[in-house]
DNA sequence: CCAGATTTATTGTCTAGACAAAATTGCGCC
DNA sequence: GGCGCAATTTTGTCTAGACAATAAATCTGG
């Protein structure tokens, strides 16, 4: 049994058309009640049937078009939400020792591969090349290798990096308003697999993030996970939009 | 230049503050102003900013208290957003055609593997096992491992998967309330790089889905994509959320 | 100085209205 | 019948207030 906790009435009223939506009555499609009859139902004022309609178009339950009404929205595609933890974070949160080593560090004018990781199409850009191997209690957790733009972040050329790795560092830095990932497997290369003390070949999963700030990119960087020690956990409920 | 268009006062608002947490004008921790102030400031009601606030706090932008005020919030994680698409649905979607096989298909009591998979601990259900082999442009796409929940969807015992497969005629079928991934890169098995047409021991993209109605697991499906094929890519903005 | 009671600042929710914007419907006119 | 204009419905936003819940700050008696 849960707990019989008091909701708010908004709460109560998205839950009661959630629950027609998602047990099935109502299928994709089907007309939601008006504002104005929801008001008469269960007896509030319209702004709080607003506040249940509003939350539910925003999870994607529910179209709402003006004069037309609300509809149950066609369930087109899953959306998951992932998590993506900074390192440091992720491994002293699970109570495992972090350390790291900066296994290689060069300042250069960005090469035409770097603006393809950085996600400009050209330009002439100064970037910190970083590489970085992770441990997770002496144990190689993963590889990373980071470009920094120092046009944005000029102070990372200076940065020794001495007590924080650059993501951590990178995150304290500057706020960022935009983050792509892409996910894909890759077998290891020599050097990584290497570093990660996994035999050549193995399957590695890599995820690839670049960073902006207002559109213009500030990092791009490649993390090479051991593929045996590693996964990417992803929950999603409509409810908890 | 961006088409000036004209934005409601509250999400106006909005991009006030956001602009002044984003540009680290105000840190993390910092104090943002009272719901009252920032009635006497933008000259408008409260629940006008208090709609604003609400919204920065749904994005996690800043964490509120009350009697103690709203403070932005320190950028623990970044989140992601993933969509993850239905399979026929994603190939046809990008022009191409589409087709697949039933490799194997067995009804039978759920086996300890079958249970953990589902995500439940223990007890008697009948499954409906089926393995899948999508295509693309008669190009083997992804390979997929489905448990189907007889004590859930009965009638997928009798579905004779002619016109879609089964995820697709599942999605069709039965809303979902909770879905979980588990995204990992592993070597390709001699059975599944056969039906993909890749060599064994290549990287592949696994994708372990299970989805759940109301706390009871409906299917558990593992999608094996090949590594060199593939990626999933996830976009996110604070801003638009 | 401390424990407990009281005040106060702040957010959370709600109301009963208002006007605007959009899009459908229906009507009148040609 | 067809076209254009007006009426109507529904959502989108906003207001000015109200009371409740929470937790910090302050006051008070010992």
């Amino acid at each position: 049994m849960s707990i019989a906790e008091p909701l708010p009435r908004y709460a109560e009223i998205r839950r009661a058309l959630e629950e027609k939506i998602l047990s099935g009555e109502w299928p994709p499609g089907h007309r939601v009640p008006s504002e104005h009859d929801l008001v008469a139902q269960f007896g509030c004022s319209r702004m709080t049937v607003n506040k249940a309609l509003s939350a539910l178009a925003a999870a994607g339950l529910v179209v709402r078009r003006r004069r037309s009404g609300s509809f149950v929205a066609a369930p087109k595609s899953q959306e998951t939400v992932l998590e993506v933890h900074d390192i440091k974070a992720e491994i002293t949160g699970s109570g495992r020792t972090y350390r790291y080593v900066i296994l290689d560090r060069e300042r250069r004018r960005a090469r035409p591969e770097d603006l393809a990781r950085l996600g400009v199409a050209r330009g002439v850009i100064e970037v910190e090349a970083i590489t970085v191997l992770h441990f997770a209690d002496e144990c190689p957790f993963v590889h990373e290798k980071r470009l920094i733009n120092l046009a944005v972040v000029p102070a990372a050329a200076r940065e020794p990096f001495a007590v924080s790795p650059p993501g951590t560092w990178l995150l304290e830095q500057i706020p960022w308003t935009e983050a792509e990932h892409t996910i894909r497997a890759e077998n290891a290369a020599a050097d990584v697999a290497h570093h990660l003390a996994i035999a050549r070949g193995a399957a590695c999963l890599v995820v690839a993030r670049r960073t902006f700030q207002a559109g213009t990119p500030i990092t791009a960087v490649t993390l090479t996970y051991p593929g045996e020690r590693h996964q990417l956990v992803a929950r999603f409920s409509p409810a908890t939009r």
